[in-house]
DNA sequence: CGCGTCCGCCGTACTTTGTACCGTTCACTG
DNA sequence: CAGTGAACGGTACAAAGTACGGCGGACGCG
């Protein structure tokens, strides 16, 4: 290809509608993987051309800002942990704070599941993700009134939990079902379940519908306030 | 390469000391997965053609008995929870019961780490795993005493806790390490928390030693003992 | 205005991986 | 001994990560 025609090329995919027009950072890439990863439900399927293409750059062009795909990766969760909100009105009491912080680890990982699944795969220790997820959760909870040593035990149950909470519920794809699909997929779960073999399964046949239920938020509910309740009996 | 030297080659490989001498069965391919797996510390690191090479066979003799990697993949998860062992003593109680199934899951995702992120990824709902799983543990729920319903999720909440835990806790590598290694990386990891900026991180420094604890199998406990406590008020 | 210098970008090419296809070997049968 | 089927694996190709080096435009200096 002779300069000219390259030269064109490029102005014209600068052009491209929803083109990049902005400039590049490792934020907006970051960005860009995680909604591609969070889209196709594997991470596997986060290729670095598939997000070079994504952006409008060369593949190679995202290597001026991380040294390999995994540093990318790595990049992932750190930006999710980071940013990782958490409601601004106040707790009213112990019990309230550790709900909070459950939920808003359960909702950070709903909205990215992918990072869930990065984080039960590598232990990130950058300071983003430090400042957003721990130090933020240690304050919330200290500040409502849990001693620090038992706030930082709580941390590590609240984020655990929810990570394998997310792992084991988020069915393929990850992507939202409609209410439809959904009901459906439930049906044709509880067939499944109820059509083994009654000898061989008796209890999985007979709790068939509670099974199908084990990846829905009220269990997740469940297992947090067993937890919040036994913490507070603690602190008493 | 012409006949003769091929099959010479042939001959000299099954000859290789440490070499295959027993017939080739998925079993057999999946437990070398599983070794080469937890042995590695990452599933991308698990390619066939070292499976095949671990096993003494060509690549593509492994496509003979499984479809496809991920269907090795799958086989893994599978081979684990279907031949997860639980005690044979009997429970005193539920509560006892509970222990004996937390703790169950635990030993089996310590002997595999790889299957610990192998089910946050994938729902396996093969008959062995359920049978060696699933049903099992509602077995020896239901006969110390748990109602079917509440047993359904004390077993999504053990299998989801031990998931999470596993993965935020299994340092890289996943190897065992020697008793002086982790006495050295737990030195490590407490001057990296304590010596953050105490300004920005106030409470991450004040409590560095809690947070290096959160790993270790005495938080695993407090988590387990917490949700079944409650667990057994809400029994009576 | 002209020219070097530097930085952001990316085309090319090499390696490793999963796997489709098809030939080869070997034990067994008649 | 020819025939047959199953088990095995060599070759080849596509897709992925990434090392290397070149290109072009912006900017500073004379």
């Amino acid at each position: 290809m002779i300069n000219g025609e390259l030269a064109e090329h490029v102005a014209e995919q600068r052009k491209r509608p929803g083109g990049r027009t902005v400039a590049l950072t490792p934020d907006r890439i970051i960005e860009a993987a995680l909604r591609i990863a969070d889209a196709e439900g594997d991470l596997d399927r986060l290729t670095v051309r598939r997000l070079a293409a994504e952006l409008n750059v060369g593949t190679m062009t995202l290597y001026g800002y991380f040294r390999s795909r995994d540093e990318i990766l790595d990049g992932m969760a750190d930006h999710a942990l980071g940013r990782m909100k958490l409601p601004a009105e106040p707790d009213s009491g112990p019990a309230e704070a550790l709900r909070t912080v459950g939920y808003a680890f359960l909702a950070m990982m709903r909205e990215h599941p992918s990072v869930a699944r990065l984080l039960a795969t590598r232990v990130t220790d950058s300071r983003t993700a430090l400042r957003g997820a721990m130090e933020a959760v240690l304050r919330r909870l200290v500040d409502a009134g849990v001693p620090g040593k038992i706030a930082v035990r709580c941390y590590g149950f609240l984020i655990t939990y929810a990570i394998g909470f997310i792992g084991y519920q988020t069915p393929r794809p990850w992507g939202a079902l409609s209410n439809a699909e959904s009901i459906e997929q439930r049906r044709r779960r509880i067939h499944f379940y109820a059509g083994l073999p009654s000898d061989e399964f008796p209890l999985v046949v007979r709790y068939a519908d509670a099974i199908v239920d084990l990846p829905s938020d009220s269990q997740f509910t469940a297992g947090l306030e067993a937890y919040i309740a036994s913490t507070l009996r603690e602190l008493d």
